[in-house]
DNA sequence: TTCGATACTCACGGATTTCGTAGGTGGCCC
DNA sequence: GGGCCACCTACGAAATCCGTGAGTATCGAA
């Protein structure tokens, strides 16, 4: 259960941390589904040299190991979402507390720690500029911790993309 | 061919600006993708309230139009890229000019203008510190209209999701 | 009101894909 | 060597995908 990190073919690269680590056959899966997440397990496999039965058991590894998810992604503004904005927040005391009561938050899409003159930085979607109003003044300031806020209101999002590695 | 956004069953929301308006229908087909990218038509169907074909049809035409998009997603830092940041910039002059320029950079993520002490705020994502400095020094620095940078170099990232809706 | 366009349902059949599973192979450790 | 484990291939059955055509309902414009 250890996921011991395997090497089949020898042709992988060294695997430094905890996480599991992937070799170069499991990153070329991951591009293919970066570019059509329901690209057939057949078609993967002729491109990256695997059959259908191995992609498709590597595929269900990833996934289960939480490496990977695929998923529909849209821009909100256009699924109803009309306010979406960036918050800097300053911490004192124990950040990561901070940073597990935004995790919990729905309205909170992206949480993460950050060096600089953050200490974290979050996405916030809302429906309305109440909303966003109410989520960062009422939910986020009251937070034990929360020493103070910075807000970046979006105005256009301009690139938002998953295509790491096909590069 | 012109897909003029229809508005089926009665049951949708007025249309303001350009583009695509969704119905509830087409929300709740997203939701189903947001859960699992991966779910069968007949499935989707029988949660939505639709033909196999109709989704089919629609989730054709969503893509079609850009609205949606699905694929697979990961944690950087799993497939080893080692550093990001989001960079906060400040332009004089044109900012959209300095954005589409950003948008052409293959490490820039996610590129979005803002409202706030930043007019631009960038995620990169990079392979090691050097490759993260030549980025924002080298590259993004040297852009016409640039005044200043300021980065926030990512310890952790907590929370990531894309279940707008789903809520 | 009538026409035209859009979108849906239902149906069908062939191609393709998914999925479970059995069997083979190579590396690793005792 | 022998056992073990992770990974792969192979194959058949079941399910899904996908193009297609006919019939119906709704809406907006002429």
């Amino acid at each position: 259960m250890a996921s011991r990190s395997a090497d089949p073919k020898g042709s992988s690269q060294r695997n430094g941390g905890g996480t599991p680590s992937l070799d170069a056959v499991s990153l070329a899966i991951i591009e293919q589904l970066q570019e059509d997440g329901r690209r057939p397990y057949a078609a993967i496999g002729k491109a990256v040299g695997l059959s259908e039965a191995a992609v498709r058991q590597r595929v269900q590894k990833l996934l289960d190991q939480g490496v990977m998810q695929i998923v529909a992604v849209t821009d909100p503004l256009t699924v109803g979402f009309r306010r979406q904005a960036m918050v800097g927040i300053n911490v004192e005391g124990d950040v990561e507390a901070v940073a597990d009561a935004l995790t919990d938050m729905s309205e909170c899409e992206y949480v993460v720690m950050t060096a600089g003159s953050f200490d974290l930085m979050v996405e916030i979607v809302c429906e309305d500029d109440d909303h966003l109003l109410e989520v960062i003044n009422q939910r986020i300031r009251a937070l034990p911790g929360v020493r103070s806020t910075e807000s970046f209101v979006y105005l256009k999002l301009k690139k938002q993309t998953y295509m790491w590695g096909t590069r």
